[in-house]
DNA sequence: TTGTAAGCGTTATCAT
DNA sequence: ATGATAACGCTTACAA
């Protein structure tokens, strides 16, 4: 491996200078400078990472965690961090699992997003009481070192369930996220609050995953006990999709005799016969705020937290009822 | 932040005691390590990777690139690389940009695996000369420092041109991959061995890019030029996807008028009505043994190019001509 | 069994 | 403008 040290004795200068040189400092005089260069080219040096981050204390690379790489939500999430982190001279590494935890207190990152279970939250703020800059986007946590930057999941399932009531359905079917999933609650609340609104609507919690296989569970339970048409608000798309895909298998024909609505507008609903209902936010604004925000915090400046803002999306996959 | 410096001094004992402790060496006392460990505990110590990796000279992490975060065979792929690089104890974190190719030359990890059409074979090269270890999933490339694992893309097109061919179709539609890109090339390469066999069979090249839109361009174009039934392969599903969508605008059918089949099997094909036809290969395993291949070549064993094999999905949107 | 010390490749302070 | 040197936090001969 080529180092500073190797430059230095071929152009036979101290390794202060070439250092200089090669970050572009005014001190050395252009000739010294041109000189370095050259030389550092010629023998392909590369600086070692490990040693300017050693020494400088920051590696410029912020790091997000997924609880795991599927799920259609990520791809343009995660562009619209990279797009921003990019600018701004840091790169973006996604990684998942436990093990990739380290990451942040051993400080090969200068900065976490995190949209991952598997983080507790006092992990997190262990995390963020030792110094370290942190924004979630999956849990509400207040610490002068952690940002959030949430969806507005009440906005969105208020959506949703008035757009079921006013299409005249009574009885509402709501598929839950995992036992614990911030995102599931604040909508689950969103739906209470507006179901218990009319006093003629009937609401029933069916718990889910968040999963394809929540999805045809709950297909299963509602078709079991199937009377009359209902509508069912699966907290996701990934459930609906299951949940439709389950019930394509029977008589019962969505939009008919079961009314579906999900929450992430991801792609393939598009695809869906019939096209389903769902809540859509933008997914790379989501991911470039959460960078901005990131960035701006690990850069000492302080933040308030950041809202991303919901529509709705029809569908013919909720008839009248 | 804590260094083994300060564990040391508290205990009362040299930085290397603390270090042999914490590495678990039986050269230190159970007494003394016991006591070194509840300290480092005490203190919240974690250990600096930078510094680890600066004196090792490995980091423990290896790298995927990826030219973009969107696509739909990823999080498969992905979840079968972390899985293996796990059990190995490695890190995997997963890159994409032009600015993060320094990852590898700077050592901030310990090899690549490369699925990114944003390096240059010869930038490739380069670093394996350099004595970097790298797995190419999107290209051949013989070097000792490279190994590759590749889908066996003949086989596919084989199984899918004599899949139109067999059901009767004479006029064979190819959508293409973006210029270049070496699935395509091989993919284009075995269909028009298969087409040519046949005297009667006729085969057509549309230059696509792989994306959706690439499927939209080409079934504007083979809508104005229609005049019997016609069969496309698309070289992926996304363009398959685009083309069926844009035809779902038209009174052309699919599976009737136009007989599509796709590469790739993702998950959205079997949410189309009809369901797309296409190739179909275990992601999962494509990813672990490309995990698998690069710990080896780190770990300076000798390994074989390997190859991914592939089946035949049959799908409605294949009719008979 | 434990300590001393060199060194990994940088950056940055202080002399010169 | 350039050089000598310490320091970043760790591992690992080698010495004691």
């Amino acid at each position: 491996m080529v180092s500073i040290k190797d430059i230095a004795k071929k152009a036979g200068v101290s390794i202060s200078t070439v250092s200089y040189a090669l970050n572009g400092s005014s001190k050395v005089t252009d000739e010294t400078s041109a000189k370095i260069l050259a030389i550092a080219r010629e023998l392909n040096y590369v600086p070692n990472a490990a040693a300017r981050t050693l020494k400088k204390r920051e590696s410029k690379i912020v790091g997000v965690f997924l609880t795991d790489f599927k799920g259609d939500v990520y791809g343009e999430l995660l562009d619209g961090m990279k797009e921003v982190c990019n600018a701004q001279g840091y790169d973006l590494i996604v990684c998942s699992g436990k093990q990739s935890h380290r990451m942040l207190p051993e400080r090969m990152i200068d900065g976490a997003i995190i949209l991952d279970q598997t983080f507790s939250s006092e992990e997190l703020i262990q995390f963020a009481d030792r110094n370290h800059r942190i924004v979630v986007l999956d849990r509400e946590l207040e610490h002068p070192n952690i940002n959030q930057v949430l969806l507005d999941n009440k906005a969105g399932a208020t959506l949703a369930t008035e757009y079921l009531v006013d299409r005249g359905h009574k009885k509402i079917y709501v598929v839950t996220g995992p036992e614990g999933s911030y995102d599931s609650n604040q909508r689950m609340k969103a739906v209470k609050l507006v179901a218990n609104r009319s006093e003629d609507v009937e609401w029933i919690e069916i718990p889910g995953n968040f999963k394809k296989s929540g999805g045809e569970r709950a297909a299963d339970r509602i078709i079991q006990e199937y009377t009359e048409p209902a509508a069912v608000f699966c907290l996701n798309d990934d459930m609906a999709i299951g949940l439709c895909d389950r019930l394509a298998d029977t008589e019962y024909r969505i939009g008919e005799h079961i009314h579906v609505i999900g929450f992430d507008n991801i792609e393939i609903t598009r695809y869906m016969q019939p096209r389903l209902a769902t809540i859509d936010y933008s997914k790379h604004k989501w991911g470039a705020l959460a960078s901005e925000q990131l960035i701006k915090i690990i850069s000492g400046e302080k933040v308030e937290h950041e809202r991303i803002y919901v529509t709705l999306v029809e569908g013919e996959s909720v008839g009248r009822g």
